[in-house]
DNA sequence: CGATATCTTGATAAGCATCAATGTGAGTGG
DNA sequence: CCACTCACATTGATGCTTATCAAGATATCG
């Protein structure tokens, strides 16, 4: 089911330069693209799943995926969704933390662990660089952490508006337009909710005139001041 | 109300090799440590807060500190705990991303940014090394995610004390007894609870003999393994 | 040994989950 | 091309979990 394919002078051609490659000397990212090999997965296949042996580093070039923990009993939490330049499995582990699935069809590089082992301590500046990613990661998972332990819901859900619009600020023309490519129920497990919960909270956002939902996945901020309110604390519960 | 002091000959004996040093050559070691001064933070006193210009990395030596980030309207959310041989203030930021607060007297060893920055360009394998230290807080950080979005306050509280029990592990004779240094309203704030709560369930495990509480902070295992089957999800809630 | 912060316990209520049913849209095959 | 189907989203009724408010018990520290 899933697509493969070596790298090529077309492909390089194809994709945006690596991001991890961003700003080094060409000679070594020529030589990073060199391991490197590409790899789509359709629309909600897997990449790979937790506990599966951690034989690859990705990144991800197009469209956009969503990492996960289960529980024993099926229960789930959502820790990111990873757009462009995003780096996933890069913990230096046996074996992967996490599933990560892909939410639309999508497009990774991929390099071997072992290759990329291997350049993290050849190539100047890279491990550097792959910190800095990393603590850039992390930030954001202790800003979920706030967000999980002490939000209410129309928090958490105004909050979550807010950072797509952010996520895709000069995308698209119109700046107050979020496209929402992942299902409610994971939105939900994002953010420690029921879909029913996120699904009322959007129509009560809707019916106050804040947005506007014209199909489930495309979504209008009307009223960005207020939605900022929201998201601080402004909606009765726990303020 | 902070005390400085220059590291020299005597304290370089006096504490534990530093981390980030363990395994590297005596000589880089050595010119690592020559940057480092150590500072000492009693009880219940501030590390860094939350925005402040982030001149310094630390090092834990001694002691417990915790980390938090907060809302507006003053809820807090404690991101870690943190015990010797974890950094903090490494993110590559202008500003602090979170308070760093001593829950015991704490000992450190501080590094200026600047001198540290230049370090990591110039010490081959120490950028590789706080990757590694950084992936296992992300890590941490994917699993508390899970706790915080998707559990019940047992299976917290409980997933606490194994945490704990296990981050202890070696250091008192007894492989049961824990000593829980924090107070219980952190321990509420790290886990999504309120302090009632918290307080409620320990006395509940007690009363089902799965824990004992001779005084606060001092807590015995006494049956691990219906500990982790609450900890899973064996109590009813969320199950 | 007394004062104060911390912890524990109790009563009540709010917020969100759960269960159940209906609505809606994308994709499929006749 | 259209009806059909199925997955997904929405809406509604109810109950559970945990927050909140309030008071008392227990530790810790000067």
């Amino acid at each position: 089911m899933l697509a493969f394919a070596t790298s090529s002078a077309v492909t390089r051609i194809d994709f945006p330069a690596l991001a991890i490659c961003r700003g080094l000397e060409k000679t070594v990212a020529a030589r990073i693209a060199a391991v490197a090999s590409y790899r789509t997965v359709a629309a909600s296949k897997m990449v790979f799943c937790e506990g599966d042996p951690s034989d690859n580093v990705y990144e991800v070039v197009r469209g956009m995926l969503k990492l996960f923990k289960l529980l024993p009993d099926g229960r789930r939490q959502v820790t990111g969704f990873l757009s462009p330049g995003h780096l996933l499995g890069l913990a230096h582990d046996e074996r992967y933390l996490y599933t990560a699935e892909a939410i639309t069809d999508v497009t990774l590089w991929r390099y071997p662990r072992t290759q990329f082992d291997r350049l993290i301590d050849e190539v100047p500046g890279l491990a550097r660089r792959l910190l800095a990613a990393t603590c850039d990661e992390l930030r954001a998972a202790q800003d979920q952490m706030l967000l999980l332990g002490r939000m209410g819901a129309a928090e958490k859900v105004a909050s979550f508006l807010l950072a797509m619009a952010e996520c895709q600020a000069g995308e698209s023309g119109d700046e107050d337009e979020v496209h929402v490519p992942m299902a409610r129920n994971d939105i939900a497990d994002y953010l420690g909710l029921t879909t029913e919960t996120v699904s009322r909270t959007l129509t009560h956002l809707k019916r106050e005139g804040v947005i506007s939902l014209s199909t489930p996945s495309h979504i209008v901020l009307q009223d960005r001041e207020r939605l900022s309110q929201l998201a601080e604390g402004d909606g009765a519960a726990h303020a």
